[in-house]
DNA sequence: TCATTTTTTAAATGTCAAGTTAAATTTGAA
DNA sequence: TTCAAATTTAACTTGACATTTAAAAAATGA
């Protein structure tokens, strides 16, 4: 890869970066491109030379997002440890990229408002890997006695629907830092699948 | 109150059922005032004699949910029942609520992205209300020493978050009907607080 | 250096929906 | 039945924003 290519590439990166923190911050619909270059002083005619149109660059953002948040599980799924210390680590690393991040709705919007066709398929599936993932996770921890025998679909959206809501009342001000409130999440949340 | 502001009133209860249920489906931006007219086969025209402006008519809308949702909540509260109970019926009633309803973000988004200044204080302190609800439920158990002592403001942001994803991923063509699933998420979520 | 390619800018263009208005129609009370 | 008030309709204005274009600027490399 050329040294311009390399460029672009970087600049592709920090027009995402920028897309994702409006979107965070205004929501999806209400982004605009102006605000998107404006954060990076640029013009919007930047942004459209590296990515088609609108919908393109928030595509491409979300898509980034859900990625790295595979990664980070994957990363963790590959480990040798006890499966609950693997579970937990999973939540806690979720929790906490959610909350530096701060991408909103990441795992959480219904993606069909904002996506349709291939888009949207795409989207899907990469979720659905993901919750597959915990599945997995559930399943394990059952099968070898350290897990009550649960609903596997049930809990696992349990876990997904009490850690994304986290970005909704976290605030920096609190009494624990991330870290700390990651870990006790998911100690709570650990009890449903542990007496 | 004459024929005439009956009339009226059930006119705008109408139209906010329709903006709920746009809302619902395409989400709040998205969408425009000709379709909330247009599933009353009316014109944009006439919702504007009722409502001053969309603004006015969204509000209206979360505001009403919300609403509802105190009432459901506080008739449980107003309720002799052991605790336990109390708990359990609160949360089945919250999820009930939210898949008849299907309002995609009652509880759930954050509402600074939709509202400001007046509104927004509005809506935020009908969700304290609705939070403390809960607190206070989770204050008794523990007190009484049915629940185990845990962080109140945690667990329940657990639990309110657990249900309003439900709304994200419930389908009627699942094997549990509504209540059934109801019933165990809530069984789950008790596992919290209950050894 | 200088020609060529890539990147950025600024301005224009087009679209779409919100908001407004006034005329037409309907309603209900006298 | 009649008429004033209430309601609806449809056309119009406006503004915001996505998108396009052409020209300017910057970077590259021969």
């Amino acid at each position: 890869m050329s040294l311009r290519e390399k460029k672009a590439e970087k600049k592709k990166k920090e027009i995402i970066q920028s897309a994702l923190s409006i979107i965070a911050e205004k929501g999806y619909h209400a982004t605009t491109m102006e605000d998107v270059a404006a954060k990076l002083l640029m013009t919007k005619g930047s942004v459209y030379y590296y990515f088609k149109d609108k919908q393109d660059l928030l595509f491409k953002s979300q898509k980034m997002l859900l990625e790295q948040s595979i990664q980070n599980i994957e990363e963790i799924m590959s480990k040798e440890l006890p499966i609950i210390e693997k579970l937990q680590k999973v939540m806690v690393v979720h929790i906490e990229f959610l909350i530096t991040e701060r991408t909103g709705f990441a795992m959480g919007a219904r993606p069909d408002q904002f996506f349709a066709g291939d888009q949207l398929q795409e989207i899907i599936s990469l979720r659905q890997k993901y919750s597959h993932c915990i599945d997995k996770l559930i399943a394990q921890g059952i099968e070898s006695g350290y897990f009550n025998k649960v609903d596997t679909k049930i809990v696992r959206n349990i876990i997904l629907g009490a850690m994304n809501y986290v970005i909704e009342w976290y605030s920096s001000d609190g009494s624990k830092d991330k870290n700390e409130l990651a870990k006790s999440i998911s100690d709570y949340l650990l009890r449903i699948l542990i007496n």
